[in-house]
DNA sequence: ATTATCTATAGATCTATAGATAATGC
DNA sequence: ATTATCTATAGATCTATAGATAATGC
């Protein structure tokens, strides 16, 4: 196994047992393990527990806090059209990342300052994000096409929205019955719900 | 100290560091010291740590699970009504419980089996509630009163709202700059904004 | 020469219990 | 007599490193 392989399949390993675990309930032994090397090598690569995680945190949360943006950064759309687009996109994005954002929900809660330093780097370009789609929306507003409303709100509306029913699937599947039992289905009719509060949240 | 004194304070010390640790994340030295017990006390009165904590997630599974029941299990009032005054206990119930849901859903997720054990329990009532509601959605949009909706997705887009700003707060708050920065009066402002959500999402 | 890997183990941390002692309730 | 508490420590688990050995790239 080359150099490049082993450090990879660290990371790849890590990245399991941190994101089904969380930092606490990882070992580092177990990692070794499904990766496939021994122990020392990880801290041969990584030093320490705390760096490895470290890595793979910051991805992560890099990861979530793009999603938000390239989802619906997506200008030259009429303003109802990219946000459907938006909300449509950032589902698909957390069907394919599913335990993310409970991964990093817990450990931004107990490592506050982590959050803090990467922040700043998404913080800027989701304040302009923010301040470009206001500004559609008050326009639309004043043509009486749509009810004054703030972004900021109704994004949290999407978030909230797309993010929870991700997050608590194991929970709400046996109380839903029939619609959650086919995970893909339930999904894919989630998202034209999300899409449908929406779209009532703002239209005349 | 009188025993029923001990074990009392050694749950609400446990209670403490759990929802704010987790399990993994928690030391029975640290919960024995923060009960102002020693460390054999907790072992003497409740044998193992997993037990301790058995009983601790038992309880906040239970509030959970009643929460939505006494939110919405009032009666005698109109639909949209009872469905605002839902909306509303509920969201109150979280500004006391906070961290409730976000413990819930971490324990749940590392061990779906204590799940199991407990859902049985409101899995019934929760069913005959929303049999009932769904009744009730019916008839009005037979009315042409409101949208037909299924109540299933209409309550999981009322929790999603309302859940997701407590366990994201920390995250959310920097985002969000001044309406989030009187984090009581954020809150209100969130609890009237679902509500608006909702009844949109089915008013005609 | 330098980098990667392995074995073996030190050292820290944490849960749990043994065994002695004190307090409590018949 | 029984129940509650304390001190001390066993025993398990986990992170991290030392030191030897093998592989790799000039």
């Amino acid at each position: 196994m080359k150099p490049k392989d082993t450090e990879a399949e660290i990371l790849k390993a890590a990245e399991q047992e941190f994101m089904l675990r969380g930092f606490d309930g990882a070992k580092t032994a177990s990692i070794a393990r499904a990766a496939g090397v021994t122990h020392a090598m990880l801290h041969y690569y990584f030093r320490t527990k705390e760096q490895l995680f470290e890595r793979i945190l910051t991805d992560k949360m890099n990861l979530m806090g793009r999603s938000v943006l390239t989802a619906f950064g997506n200008p030259g759309l009429p303003l109802l059209e990219r946000l459907k687009d938006g909300i449509s996109r950032h589902f698909d994005f957390l069907v394919e990342n599913p335990d993310l954002p409970r991964f990093i929900i817990n450990e931004v809660f107990s490592r506050p300052e982590r959050y803090e330093i990467m922040r700043k780097g998404v913080s800027r370009i989701i304040d302009k994000l923010m301040q470009n789609v206001q500004q559609e929306l008050d326009s639309m507003a004043a043509q009486d096409e749509i009810v004054p409303v703030d972004v900021r709100m109704l994004m949290l509306d999407v978030v909230s929205l797309n993010i929870f029913p991700f997050i608590t699937y194991p929970m709400i599947k046996p109380l839903l019955g029939d619609i959650a039992a086919d995970r893909e289905r339930f999904f894919e009719q989630r998202k034209a719900e999300n899409i449908e509060v929406i779209m009532r949240r703002i239209k005349k």
